[in-house]
DNA sequence: GCTTGCTGTCTTGTATGCAAGAGAGCCACA
DNA sequence: TGTGGCTCTCTTGCATACAAGACAGCAAGC
C-alpha cells in the first residue's frame, strides 16, 4: 500500500471504487458525489474526478445537476421498467447463445450459489445484495464475451440501485432459488429452458418492487400542470439534501 | 445557424458528429482525433474535447494512446467475433421479448427498406452502409427500450469500422434481403423465426469478412515471440501515420 | 405569519498554462 | 551506406484559476 502506486491506481479506480460501492449496496441512490471530496478522498485533482464522472454518466450510473453536483442516479418507475427489460433481453439472449457449461464454469457457479447460501446463513444483506447480482454477471463472464458481461454489470449497478428505492422487503431465499434452478438447467444443457428461467425470475424480481411507493409527492400537481412525468431535474428530492458537516478544503 | 447557437450546440454534439461520421462510413478505423484539430474545429477549448473522447472511449469508440493521440478504434478480429456475438445475443433477445409489430414500426421499417433499395439503385455506398446498420438500430427503437438502442447503436458503430477493416467486398443486396426476411417474420408476428433470421442475417455478414486478411505483418514474429495476440498500443501501424499538413494554431 | 427579494457561499463549467513523453528527422560516425 | 544517438517539436496529462450559476438563509414589507 505504498503512497506511490495508490496515486497511480487511483486514475481508474475512482469510477471502478464507486461502481463496486453500488454493486454491493454501500452508496444509495441519490448519494452527493462532491467534485471536491472525492478529489480529496483519492488525492487527485478535480480534473481526474470530472473525468470519472463523466465516463460513469455515459454508463448511466451517476448524473450531474448543472452547478449543483454529481448524483448516483434515483432511476424512476419507467426507468426501472426499462433496465428489467433491457435485462431480460439481454440475459436471455445469452443464455440461449450459449453452448456448453464448461467444467470450470460448472465450479465457479456451484461455489457462487454457496456463497449465497452462507450470506443468507450469515444474514449479511449488504453481501447478499452483491452476490445476487453477481450471479447473473458471473453468467456473463463464463460465456467469454466481455461487451455482454460490461453491459450486464452496468445494469446490474442499476438494478441495484432500483432495488434500494422500490423494494420493500428482500425476498433473498426466492432469488437464490431462481438462480439455482437457473443453474439447474445450465448443467443439463438445456439453455433454452434456462433462458426462460432467466426470464421469470427478472420478471419475478420486478413484480416484487413496489414502483408506487416513492413516486414523488409531487405527482398530483405535476400532472394536471402536464409536466413531464419526473425529469433527471427533478430528482433528488431527498429528505438529505445537505452534505456532511466536513467542510473540505 | 447562429454562431451562438452553433456553439452551444457543440458541446455534446463532437461525440454525435463523430459517432454518426463513423455510422455512414465517413471516418476510417485509426483516423487520429486531434484535440487541438477537435478544437479548432467545434470552435471550443480542449477541454470540451476530452471530455467527448472520454465518453467515446467508454462507449468502445475510440482509444487513446498516452502523449500520441486519439484514434478511432481499429478492431482486432476477436474483437470483430466478440462484437458480432454481442449483436446477435441482444437483437435475437430484443426480437423474442416483442411481442407486436405496431402499424407505424411497421410503416417506418417499409420505408426504411424502400431506402435502401433506392441507395442500393443509386450506388450510394456511404448512404447504403448507414442504411444497412440503421435498419438494426429502428429495430431496436421501435421495440421502445431506449437503453437497448443505445447498446445497439454503439455496436453498430464498432461494426461499421469493423467492416471498414474486414470486408473486401460489399454485398448489398444479400443484406437487403436478409433485412426484408426479417421484417417479413416480424410483420407476420412470428418474432422468433425473426430472432432466429437476424442470428443468420448476421453470420452471413461475419462469414463474409475476411479475419485474415489485414491481420498484422507481424503476426509470424509476434507468435513466435509470444506476444499478446494484438495490443491496443500495438494499434496504428497504419499506412498513413502522418497527420494532414495543417499545421494547427 | 407569510411571502418576496437579496446576498453570500458553495458548487460545477471552462479555459489556460505548464510538464512529461513520444517520435520524426538530423547528424556524426563506423 | 547503414546505424546509433540526440534534439526538437508536437502531443496529451494534469492542475489550477477564474467565471457563472444555484440555493440557503436572512431581512424587509405586506
Amino acid at each position: 500500500m505504498q503512497e506511490s502506486h495508490t496515486s497511480e491506481t487511483a486514475q481508474k479506480s475512482i469510477e471502478a471504487t464507486i461502481v463496486s460501492g453500488i454493486l454491493s449496496a454501500k452508496i444509495r441512490p441519490g448519494t452527493r458525489l462532491g467534485e471536491n471530496q472525492l478529489a480529496a478522498l483519492f488525492g487527485v485533482s478535480r480534473t481526474r474526478v470530472r473525468e470519472a464522472m463523466m465516463r460513469l454518466e455515459t454508463r448511466g450510473i451517476v448524473h450531474v445537476s448543472p452547478r449543483r453536483g454529481w448524483f448516483v442516479v434515483e432511476p424512476s418507475a419507467e426507468d426501472a421498467i426499462a433496465v428489467y427489460e433491457a435485462r431480460r433481453v439481454v440475459e436471455a439472449g445469452l443464455l440461449r447463445s450459449m453452448a456448453v457449461l464448461t467444467e470450470e464454469g460448472c465450479k465457479a457457479l456451484a461455489t457462487h450459489l454457496n456463497e449465497e447460501r452462507n450470506a443468507m446463513a450469515a444474514g449479511d444483506r449488504q453481501r447478499l445484495t452483491y452476490l445476487m447480482g453477481d450471479f447473473h454477471i458471473r453468467i456473463a463472464e463464463l460465456s467469454g464475451n466481455t461487451i455482454i458481461a460490461d453491459i450486464l454489470r452496468d445494469l446490474t449497478a442499476r438494478t441495484i440501485l432500483i432495488s434500494m428505492l422500490y423494494q420493500s422487503e428482500f425476498h433473498a431465499a426466492q432469488s437464490h432459488e431462481g438462480h439455482c434452478r437457473i443453474f439447474q438447467a445450465m448443467q443439463t444443457g438445456d439453455f433454452v429452458r434456462a433462458a426462460q428461467l432467466s426470464v421469470e425470475h427478472l420478471d419475478e424480481v420486478e413484480m416484487g418492487l413496489d414502483l408506487t411507493a416513492r413516486s414523488d409527492p409531487l405527482s398530483d400537481l405535476r400532472s394536471s400542470l402536464s409536466l413531464p412525468p419526473r425529469t433527471a431535474s427533478s430528482i433528488s428530492q431527498q429528505p438529505h439534501p445537505k452534505i456532511t458537516p466536513s467542510k473540505e478544503q
